[in-house]
DNA sequence: AAAAAAC
């Protein structure tokens, strides 16, 4: 369905080269001679003397070309996450950052869509240390941790945008992700990004009854890239309509979620153990905010096993994970009721001038009935969450991504990757919690949760309700976590303590 | 008595 192919104009002659070695023996000078591009010598005009100057200080050790001493005068202050995330490469190959998207060797119509429908100037910080290593060969495995709405879904598009030989019809590229908002939401991005490419892409989604056609019936997958959630990809895979023959990169969105025991694991693993026996060298891209210790261990260990030895990471400490741009606050609520008050009386009152807001609640159920009592005040308010049939789901999300709808009330349904840059505020009607040990906070759920306001260095103003000794409990557990201040709201019936709340977060 | 994702 989704088909990007209308626009074709795909002149670049781009010779993608799938080779995969687990000898870590190319250097950067192999990177312009494994491949033909027409456009080379535009990109090679690059700051000579930086990167002499790197090559031969960093050579030895085999990290990345991106020392903290320089960063510091350059044109890049302005990134809310600048400095703050540590690459580790493998191997003896040379990465340089990638100042411009110039510096890419990217083909004449990816760049246009990047200019021209994206409307970007120059790569984010995180796009500037990972994309040089996911596209220069050998293609090696990456594991990238980075800030919350600093540009991460970029970086993969682009990768599996450049990955793709448009000549070859077949699924080169395939992007798993946690909920069908977020693949949707991804697949958006690779249309637009990719407009000018004529490159093809399918939506791997459970298909709405009105459109359902029994999986024996569909033809063979021929787009050459696939999004999509994990039961459908499988299900596609298991009924032979997705070939994993010519797949060349395999992206995870949200990767500490769909390799967790309590997330997706058995179902990425599948996916995973059908592209190591299909096709050679397919090249492993892990991204998410969050890596938390239990499972960045495992993470590393299920790409080693599976697939090339040596991979390439980016982490970020959990310290400094929390946005500058955001500021949080508690407020102590004597009840359940005076939640929904304060709500009401207070942070929508005052969220219509600043703009969007969503409010986190733990179940469906408290969904429901936040939504019921916030509507019989006379609000309007709309919910989503996983229950609800599928074309609900798309279009309360159209509306809020339109600006139609102010508030929106969610389960974690939209807790990762959600993008909607008017969201200022969010709202923690509650806490997040593990659901192995209800006493302990899920401190990675909460990040992400936070994660939607403030996204690309935006001001936003996150507001935690808490009534009781548990609630506090929990949240002192993650103001430790991530040693980060959480303001304490002095009264709950203070409008005026609110408003000088989102004065103090630049929202007012 | 959790969210999500699959029949």
């Amino acid at each position: 369905m989704a088909d990007s192919s209308s626009t074709a104009s795909s002149t670049a002659a781009f010779v993608a080269d799938s080779s995969s070695t687990t000898s870590s023996t190319a250097a950067s000078t192999t990177a312009k001679s494994r491949e033909t591009r027409s456009w080379a010598d535009e990109a090679d005009e690059i700051d000579q003397t930086e990167q002499s100057e790197n090559a031969s200080a960093e050579t030895e050790i085999g990290s990345l070309q991106i020392d903290e001493s320089k960063r510091v005068n350059n044109s890049t202050l302005d990134d809310p996450e600048d400095s703050r995330i540590e690459a580790v490469t493998s191997g003896d190959t040379l990465y340089k950052s990638a100042k411009r998207f110039e510096d890419l060797n990217l083909s004449p119509e990816l760049l246009k869509g990047l200019y021209v429908e994206m409307k970007f100037e120059r790569p984010s910080k995180i796009q500037e240390i990972s994309l040089p290593m996911i596209l220069t060969p050998p293609y090696k495995n990456l594991i990238a941790q980075a800030h919350n709405g600093s540009g991460k879904t970029t970086c993969f598009v682009l990768g599996m945008l450049s990955r793709v030989d448009p000549k070859l019809r077949a699924p080169q590229a395939l992007c798993i992700c946690p909920t069908r908002e977020l693949a949707i939401q991804n697949m958006e991005v690779l249309l637009k990004m990719g407009k000018f490419t004529g490159i093809t892409s399918e939506l791997a989604i459970p298909a709405d009854a009105a459109n359902y056609i029994p999986i024996s019936k569909r033809p063979p997958v021929s787009a050459q890239v696939v999004i999509g959630t994990p039961g459908t990809i499988n299900k596609w895979v298991t009924a032979r309509k997705l070939g994993m023959s010519c797949m060349k990169i395999l992206v995870f969105d949200e990767a500490d979620h769909m390799l967790a025991e309590s997330g997706f694991q058995d179902d990425s693993i599948r996916i995973m153990k059908a592209i190591v026996k299909a096709s050679v060298g397919c090249q492993v891209l892990l991204f998410s905010a969050t890596f938390g210790e239990s499972v960045k261990a495992f993470v590393t260990k299920i790409v080693r096993d599976l697939f090339v030895k040596d991979y390439n990471q980016m982490f970020v400490k959990k310290e400094e994970l929390s946005l500058d741009s955001v500021k949080q606050y508690k407020v102590q609520c004597p009840d359940e009721l005076s939640k929904v008050m304060v709500i009401k009386d207070k942070i929508l009152e005052l969220g219509q001038k600043v703009g969007q807001t969503i409010i986190f609640v733990r179940t469906r159920n408290s969904a429901s009935m936040l939504h019921t009592s916030l509507v019989d005040y006379g609000y309007e308010v709309t919910t989503i969450q996983g229950a609800l049939k599928q074309e609900d789901r798309d279009k309360i999300i159209k509306e809020f991504k339109e600006g139609l709808t102010q508030v929106l009330i969610s389960t974690d349904l939209l807790a990762r990757g959600f993008d909607q840059s008017q969201v200022n505020l969010v709202v923690n009607y509650d806490l997040p919690v593990r659901h192995e040990s209800p006493s302990e906070p899920d401190h990675e759920v909460y990040l992400h949760r936070i994660g939607r306001a403030g996204r690309f260095g935006r001001k936003g103003a996150i507001f935690n309700l808490l009534c009781d000794d548990r609630d506090n409990m929990l949240m002192s557990k993650i103001e430790n976590h991530f040693n980060s201040q959480v303001t304490e709201i002095a009264s709950w019936k203070s409008e005026e303590d609110f408003e000088n709340a989102l004065k103090k977060a630049g929202l007012l």
